[in-house]
DNA sequence: CAATAGAACGAACGGTCGTGCTATTATCCC
DNA sequence: GGGATAATAGCACGACCGTTCGTTCTATTG
């Protein structure tokens, strides 16, 4: 839609862009998209909602109170409730890429597994998102209803549920877990575990559920290890 | 939208066809009355719908129009939208015991534990509602709601895990399971298990994650009965 | 400085939501 | 049969939904 340089973010800092004229002392014409900070921060407050609500429970209305701005200055952003939600799971997914896969990514095999998980339980331990995790809420709440939203969803389980499978894979590679396990069986399973201790967290209101899950998924992470042979 | 173009009344006699006898009639001595067979057929459509729409997307004047009959009819026989949900959660929770706890009864111990996990995923798998889990997607869309509803997601889910946890205890007793193995710890994988099958078949639309899934869980009941020495 | 474009606003629209009130019908007991 | 009573329909209300429109404000630009 609009092609805004995305260079500019501060208030009003001198931004050298020497583009067109030779001449010096000229001001630069940054262009300083006002709109931007402000989309951001609806994107912000709006995901945090989300989480919570659901995507079906934001409302423009609230969206717009609470961040004491008009309905209709909000809607513009957007133009349409569905570009609304899907800007949200945008946002979500870059802030999970941010907090949950990009930390594993210092590490390498084993250790990436491992720190995919912890990162992935500490992110739905609400440190990431007020409601826990987002996207298990929003699979849930649209698994039945066509639509982008929906497909983003589906893109962004299947992503993560490769890199789990790819950070196996290399664990497998580097000898750290047996090769006759199904990297793709294993991925699931622990996502199946984790998104356990989300669900039990949330809804017994117990963060016990967390180390329950942590425990459980880092015992199968070392059964496929190929270390084990009798349980506890 | 008006549908008053409908032909007379044509629409009661779907009411009107079982005054005689032929129905099961459990309890003969209760009296009755006509509405809570329309009161029960309401319940029917209505958590069907809600399976996939949820609870807060089944709207009145939509379950009315789909039933054809009136929205204030309908409402008459529960007072509010919350006590509607409340007995829809109700009629969940009865159809949840018929058609996955009822028939693991017949069994014992770890047969027991099998056939429950087996009918859950039958269940699970779209055979008793349309949407999939009704208590899955209800969990995580009423967690952050207090209330009634909420209430009484939780007392169902615990009362779940309670059943699973007690046929392993059972088991347990019957030497079929380790005794070393924590039975809440079990059922909380198996059932973490169990609904990541649900999840992943209701977002991917892939049947096929029921086998994982079953498999998944066959395996970690089988190893913690304890005739496993290595994986696979 | 005047012109302009983008951002935010306030008001309003048609719909649908949940929820009352009143009238009409069906059922049952005497 | 005639009421009493339960069940349903009809209608309207106020609130809020997503959405549109025209206007105002402000910051950049020619």
């Amino acid at each position: 839609m609009k092609t805004q340089l995305r260079s500019a973010h501060s208030t009003h800092s001198a931004n050298r862009q020497s583009s067109t004229s030779g001449d010096v002392a000229r001001k630069a014409p940054v262009r300083r998209p006002r709109g931007l900070k402000t989309r951001r921060a609806i994107l912000k407050k709006a995901v945090n909602i989300a989480s919570i609500e659901g995507l079906e429970g934001l409302t423009v209305g609230k969206l717009a109170s609470l961040l004491r701005i008009s309905k209709s200055g909000l809607f513009a952003h957007f133009g349409s409730k569905g570009e609304l939600q899907s800007a949200v799971v945008e946002e979500a997914r870059q802030v999970f890429v941010e907090k949950v896969i990009r930390p594993a990514y210092e590490f390498q095999s084993l250790k990436r597994l491992r720190s995919l998980c912890e990162h992935w339980l500490g992110y739905a331990e609400g440190r990431v998102f007020p409601g826990g995790c987002f996207f298990s809420a929003a699979s849930l709440e649209f698994d039945d209803r066509p639509g982008r939203v929906r497909e983003q969803i589906v893109d962004s389980m299947k992503r993560w549920l490769g890199i789990l499978e790819q950070a196996i894979r290399d664990a497998q590679s580097a000898g750290e877990i047996k090769k006759d396990v199904d990297a793709g069986d294993l991925a699931f399973e622990i996502q199946a575990l984790a998104m356990g201790a989300n669900w039990a967290s949330r809804l017994f209101r117990d963060e016990g559920a967390f180390r329950f899950s942590r425990r459980a998924i880092m015992e199968r992470i070392e059964q496929a290890s190929g270390k084990t042979q009798s349980r506890k």
